[in-house]
Order: C-alpha cells, then structure tokens, then sequence
DNA sequence: AACTTTAATCGTAATATTACGATTATTAGC
DNA sequence: GCTAATAATCGTAATATTACGATTAAAGTT
C-alpha cells in the first residue's frame, strides 16, 4: 500500500504523529532552531545556512508550515518565517503528555 | 535522490529528528500508548488491538526499537515488548529542550 | 515597462515508508 | 521428534519523501 491507515485511528493519535514526523528530519530541526537563535528569519537566510538547495528549503518550510508550527509573512520580495508560539506550546504540551503517559506496567 | 543528507547535520540535530520520525505514524503513537494503558505487552495483544496486520505491526515495533524507545523479552513462544524509561526520558529532555529554545525573535 | 531579487512550484529521479500475505524461525507442549 | 502458537523476516506493490535544477510568480527598482 504505502499509504498510512489514518482514519483507523484517533484524531489525537493522528495529530501527534504528524506533528512528530515535521519534526522527523534534521533540516527541519534545524530550521526551527535557527528561526529560535536567528533575529532574521528570512527565507533566504535559511537556505544560506542549510546545506540544501533552495527548492529543498522550501519544500521542508512548506512541511512545517502544513503542521502549523511556522507562518511566513512576506515582506517586499521575500518572505519572513517565524515561528507559531500557539501551535508550538500546543505540540509541546500534546508531546510531553504523550510521554508522561507512557510508562512501564510490565518487564 | 531520496535520502537525507544526514551527515550535513548536527548528531543533536539527526537525534531528534530520528526519535521524532519514529513517532511520527499513529500506529506507533497508539503502541506506545497501548504499552502505557495496558499490562499486557505481548505482540500479539498489540496486533490484536491495532486494526493492522501481525507483519506490519511487527515493522512498527521494528521502529520502535531501532530508537529504543521499546525493548521486546522473549516469554515463551512470545515476545514482551516494553518501554525503556531511560530512553524516553532522554527523548522527552530532547524535544522539550528543543520547544524551549525555539521562541519568537521576529515578526 | 524592463530588470533584479526572492521564494514557490513543477518535473524528475532515487530512495524510504507503509502495508500485506507467505514464509521462516523459535519455543512450548504433546 | 511432531505439532501448535507466536513473532520476525522476506517478497511485493503502492505511495511518500527527499533532493535538485528549471521554471514561474510576485515584488521592488531603475
């Protein structure tokens, strides 16, 4: 198949695995930890520190964007990244619960 | 080409980005949170709840333990599969630690 | 209006993922 | 040693991801 049975699980299972899997590449770690330390968030500026083709950028801001965690404005001829306080508090809290739920009944 | 550029990237950088891909698919979510409701962990318990084949939860569990988020026992003809806290908890530091870096400093 | 800069999208190729059935170990019980 | 049960692996097909160059679109500049 190749295609993930989402509809067969639960909303919140299905919101925790793609936020997870935008966050499930290095470029894509990298650009948020960039945007963090970075005063410009400029998507030229990304694709300058990336070892990465410009389309590529894209394409990874593109994924990050989907999930919410970033939104671009633009401003003149580029576009300024920064990053969705509310959608990254909320990833935060969805990751940490999942974590604290898990913890060890057997073994 | 298809596949990352991994070595472009930092150790810390691929680190999270392997955990959170390997929680980046519902049916690993629901495992992991299988394992925390349940005090069964045998694998066929888990094939039995998950609405997928014994062969592809297996691959799932592959997943899981190709990051150590799981450890499987053998008991008998089955195999009991549990979480390994340690990791989790050096993978909950991990993406916590990655949350609190990344704040707002444009836009 | 032509030109430059910036970033998104298109087209593509290579590789990875997801999923299943069938087969293969492995272990327990007879 | 045979049989049953359990779970890993193999083979496979379909789809997704990653990556790039080339093109397009949009905005500012001259």
């Amino acid at each position: 198949m190749g295609l993930s049975k989402t509809e067969e699980f639960t909303k919140s299972q299905n919101e925790i695995a793609a936020l997870a899997k935008a966050l499930g590449h290095p470029a894509r770690v990298a650009i948020l930890q960039f945007l963090a330390v970075q005063k410009s968030c400029v998507c030229g500026d990304i694709v300058n520190e990336l070892p990465l083709s410009q389309s590529t950028v894209s394409q990874h801001l593109k994924e990050l964007k989907k999930v919410g965690l970033i939104k671009g404005d633009i401003e003149g001829p580029s576009v300024c990244y920064c990053v969705d306080v509310k959608v990254l508090t909320k990833a935060k809290k969805m990751l940490v619960d999942l974590f604290d739920v898990v913890q060890v009944n057997c073994c």
